[in-house]
DNA sequence: GTCTATATGACGATAGAC
DNA sequence: GTCTATCGTCATATAGAC
């Protein structure tokens, strides 16, 4: 069923809303969003927005899922390309996913901290980041049938201890040095001796039996 | 100088009004705290704190260098105690870093997290942190002279990427799970086997040539 | 010196007129 | 769908009681 002329008007505002939203969290923070600044900028009163938002919360949930699918889609894009042995896929996974990170710390904080108190995602906002980590479970199940990941460890834990050095990173990253960029950024610079280190861990040095003759170059010092 | 008696009642006044609003912190987040709930749970008017305390911005401030002071406190406690190998060591320290993390989840996110818009830490709120930073330099300096961490790698290297593991288990168990206590923390669970990784990656496998001769007994496996 | 009383302007949110 | 008017709460400021 195709949408009319009102339905298509009224996502179009939903937009412009949310744009301006993430534009202000950018400057001022995520608790530094206010539904008046919104307005402000559009032109219109608050009460206006609540025709399209019933709460600032329900505006946060949208927020959540925003970031949630900008970021698996630019994680989706990318893992099609990537190759090499394990260190060279973690390495360039972890960087995009960092960079968007820290590109985008507003939707961040929002989506990988809890700063606003009584906000917690609805399980609709969620879903792109349940999406997310089913992606990354999948390749990382992949890299295991390939051998370049030693048979002998449960996915989910190399899982796991990757999704904590990451978010090390970001962590301390956006805590420490927010205003750094990409280039800049002296924690981003950790990320590939911490590759090296987890892949000298967790990566197999040879092709394991269940490979499935597929294998990439694994890491073979 | 001693205190007069005026002066001693005001401090502990101050006291108090920190001890609520880390109370209040602790129930509602760091961005859930309130001058007007503070005034109600003390029994006097908002206006009246800000006799104490010039601004919210302030009282965030007191607010920091105390969570600074406790976990540096905490830190400082058990350093003497630290004995065995690297690994030990680095697991020891991080578990009762970690663990103070999220026993006290609010002061985490105030001083690791940036939550509050606006509020950045003034230098002597900072002071603890940098003390408790130098304090780990020093025992990763001691580390490298007694052979436990290899002679070729840059101490402040070390350092930082230590910092991002832990710090990534703090983020991803206060983010995610946030209501686990030490016990269950399933990122917490991930520790023994990053610091297993870790050592290994850094740790020296034999006493390095600038062993001052009270090597601690080194991972030799 | 310490607190109260009172006021200001911003906030999120609601009701109802148009 | 947008407005005005309004509510209660918030951080904050000031004046003055005791």
């Amino acid at each position: 069923m195709p949408l009319d002329r009102r339905q298509r008007r009224r996502l179009e505002t939903i937009e412009e809303v949310l744009d301006i939203a993430a534009e202000i969290m950018a400057e001022q923070g995520v608790a530094g969003l206010s539904v008046g600044e919104i307005a402000r900028r559009m032109g219109i009163r608050p009460p206006s927005l609540y025709v399209y938002f019933p709460s600032k919360n329900a505006l946060y949930d949208a927020l959540f899922a925003r970031g949630a699918e900008l970021i698996l889609a630019a994680m989706a894009e990318q893992r099609s390309d990537l190759t090499g042995s394990f260190e060279e896929q973690l390495l360039a996974s972890a960087r995009a996913f960092i960079g968007w990170c820290i590109e985008h710390p507003a939707y961040s904080q929002l989506l990988f901290w809890r700063p606003v108190p009584g906000f917690t995602p609805t399980a609709e906002a969620y879903a792109p980041a349940v999406r997310l980590l089913g992606l990354t479970t999948a390749w990382f199940e992949e890299l295991q049938s390939d051998g370049l990941i030693r048979a002998d460890v449960a996915v989910a834990d190399v899982l796991r201890d990757w999704t904590v050095i990451t978010s090390g990173v970001i962590s301390q990253q956006l805590a420490n040095a927010p205003d750094e960029d990409v280039e800049a950024g002296r924690y981003l610079a950790a990320l590939p001796g911490l590759a090296a280190m987890f892949a000298a861990h967790y990566g197999a040095t040879r092709p394991s039996a269940r490979s499935r003759g597929r294998a990439r170059h694994a890491d073979q010092r």
